[in-house]
DNA sequence: GTCTATAGTCCGATAGAC
DNA sequence: GTCTATCGGACTATAGAC
């Protein structure tokens, strides 16, 4: 999803502009409708009007539809930890870090639930999403031991923002967004800390 | 896998006995030999002298074959959340519970490390053991509320725990299994205290 | 754009255990 | 007889190869 991605195709004029978008639409409307199992990939390709060869040259498999804006979450998340000052605990980074993604969700409260809901109902999709946080994880470690924490303590930080971040979306997603993302992930840090 | 499903099968005499463990003994070997992409659900089927018609009967897919064990281990960390006195805080309960997984794979060293890297080598079989692993932290999380914890912290020291035990996991296998696998969530644990 | 292999499902048939 | 596990064939969709 993302301006980047937008910006991309509109600017290649030959094709019909925005089709990995309009591919993403079509797929979570037709999720919604049939399920993901009785959705198949030339279904999307058809409502997005290409075929079913285009879709698989943009997604590698029919799952990958869901997380175009993947990259995006995580530019975020990694920008917001650069913008902490050097001497900041890594905890702080991460928590400010994954507090700053209440601003990119906050902006399509409507799109992330309709695409939280068909997430959750299938399996598969849920696998793919868990695999995203995990590779969320190993970024933000990565950051981490480069702003200087040793490697060991990056990776348990790293999970454990992650493992936050995954409590708060879902409680986020299950009030159905009535208050900003970012109270949720407040509000789970400051039950791991009264635990710890 | 574990003794009740050996013991189950063994007892009906007409069929060679012990077919998932068969199953799961020659995918991990096909998987490390080949890649999973490279090995088809009849190759299975074929090395456990069946066909692939009964490999889709044990096994949902042809990934799950590789985490039969995963409701024992399930079942271990539950159990040792019981041990544990009732007035323990939480996140005691959660970091000795998955301290005890430690019995259970320093038991089986060889076939676990030999399943993890087949695992990591694969994308699609590393999003299977998330989410195993994120169905663990939903057990976990239960089981804390039955024992008295508020829903949200209940969640969010279930997903820390799993989160430690991740990296703890991954260490243990990447040293290859050197030291008991307690040491490094032990390890963990007093990382992510420094960190707060 | 076509062609193919494999995953995974559904139908039914068979055969020992009880 | 019932129950459970095996096998066989036919079928669709995914995904990769050419």
């Amino acid at each position: 999803m993302s301006e980047t991605v937008i910006t991309y195709y509109s600017s290649m004029g030959r094709w019909e502009p925005d089709t990995r978008t309009r591919m993403a639409s079509a797929a979570v409307e037709l999720f919604a409708e049939r399920g993901f199992d009785q959705t198949t990939a030339g279904d999307i390709a058809t409502r997005a009007g290409v075929t079913e060869r285009t879709f698989f040259r943009h997604f590698a498999d029919k799952r990958e539809v869901l997380f175009d804006g993947s990259n995006t979450l995580q530019g975020v998340v990694l920008a917001a930890m650069d913008s902490c000052p050097r001497g900041l605990p890594g905890i702080e980074v991460v928590a400010t870090a994954f507090a700053a993604t209440a601003d990119f969700f906050d902006g399509r409260v409507d799109y992330a639930l309709r695409r939280a809901a068909v997430i959750d109902a299938s399996g598969s999709l849920r696998e793919r999403e868990l695999r995203k946080l995990d590779m969320l994880a190993d970024a933000v470690a990565a950051r981490l031991e480069e702003r200087g924490t040793p490697a060991g303590p990056a990776a348990v930080i790293a999970e454990v923002g992650v493992a936050v971040f995954k409590v708060a979306f879902a409680q986020w997603v299950s009030a159905g967004a009535v208050r900003s993302l970012g109270t949720y992930v407040e509000d789970a840090v400051a039950d791991l800390r009264s635990a710890m």
